[in-house]
DNA sequence: GTCTATAATTTGATAGAC
DNA sequence: GTCTATCAAATTATAGAC
């Protein structure tokens, strides 16, 4: 049992079909019908519990940033060596969102559609880690001549990219190449490794 | 004058206000009113020229779609070394999506939204273009001991991410970070060598 | 707290004059 | 072809009984 099914409350059970809407659909998509089909309740109650769509939409969406966001990426500041960070980092973050692969879309969706206010919104409930102190600790490693110079900003996008990118472009993905919902786990698995192994390889003189 | 703007038709102009607004809002949150408003006409007018909403969003999807996938990404059945190929790709790549920052957001949106529909509809007005002879290549110069051993597919990943990627994650990038306009165009335009170096650097041995 | 019924608003679509 | 006015449907939100 994943959690007791029964004896949740109703304002549980419209958290979880509203996390289930709005990720798959967004804000602009999601239906409060649905969000109430789905939570085996009526529309009257999703209203009495949030009051209405946006604030209901904010409490999902602040959960699913600090579920993206916090956790993982403070591996960046740990007083860690470099290539153990990356493998770390890519492995953690791997994890994270194969048990949420919405999750990237999702937020970065939010985002696109009203920067400043995704800004403000979140800088409220939870601080996003900011990436200084790894982009320092790249520069210094280049200094050191441990690793090749590379600009510490273009080597932090090109692991988020390769770590986050394929959960956005999964359907795709599996539609063009042909590829099962086993298949593509296997591949995230294989990639844990092997994207981690790729980016110190390009560092590795 | 990018393009006359009194004597372009109205077809022109809804068409342009649609590509505006659905490429920015996506289809549920895109409103037939804001379209009309953008293209200075009416509502009316909008079905008049393309009858409802899903057939003015199809054509601009399709379009996009088309602007997306088949130019740049032939470049990877084209008959060149794989170094050559890898680079060619990361430029050109970066160069269409420079010139339309919303289509690969937009476009993997509609293509979450509904993977099999997505893949009906342009399969009859354009032929995505097919990995295999990339992935082939690949595999062969792996075995000819030319590349570090990678899974082709993998690789594909790798650089598919480090080059759409920039572009999904544009606005958190800009707010967290803290770039402009122009900073980000020059990040971009630096990563057109820069990632593509990684790359290579990644493979040789 | 939870429901049914209904109001209020938004939005896509059409009728009909010019 | 283009507009104004209006309709019809979908969708959010509330009133009020239990």
């Amino acid at each position: 049992m994943s959690k007791r099914l029964k004896d949740e409350t109703s304002e549980e059970k419209i958290l979880e079909a509203a996390r289930r809407v709005f990720l798959q659909k967004g804000m602009a998509g999601a239906r409060m019908q649905e969000i109430a089909d789905e939570a085996g309740i009526n529309k009257a109650l999703l209203h009495y519990y949030f009051r209405n769509k946006e604030l209901l939409f904010d409490r999902i969406f602040t959960q699913a940033a600090a579920k993206l966001f916090p956790k993982v990426v403070t591996i960046l500041d740990a007083d860690l060596p470099l290539f153990e960070k990356i493998e770390g980092f890519i492995s953690s973050y791997i994890d994270v969102m194969s048990e949420n692969p919405y999750l990237p879309l999702f937020v970065l969706n939010e985002v696109h559609r009203d920067p400043e206010g995704f800004y403000k919104r979140i800088s409220g409930e939870l601080k996003l880690p900011r990436p200084e102190k790894f982009l320092m600790q790249i520069d210094q490693e280049v200094k050191l001549g441990n690793i090749r110079p590379v600009s510490p900003l273009q080597l932090f996008m090109n692991i988020l990219s390769g770590t986050v990118f394929p959960f956005i472009a999964k359907p795709l993905f599996q539609m063009h190449i042909g590829v099962d919902e086993f298949q593509f786990r296997q591949f995230m698995l294989q990639r844990k490794t092997e994207f981690a192994r790729f980016v110190i390889d390009a560092l590795r003189k």
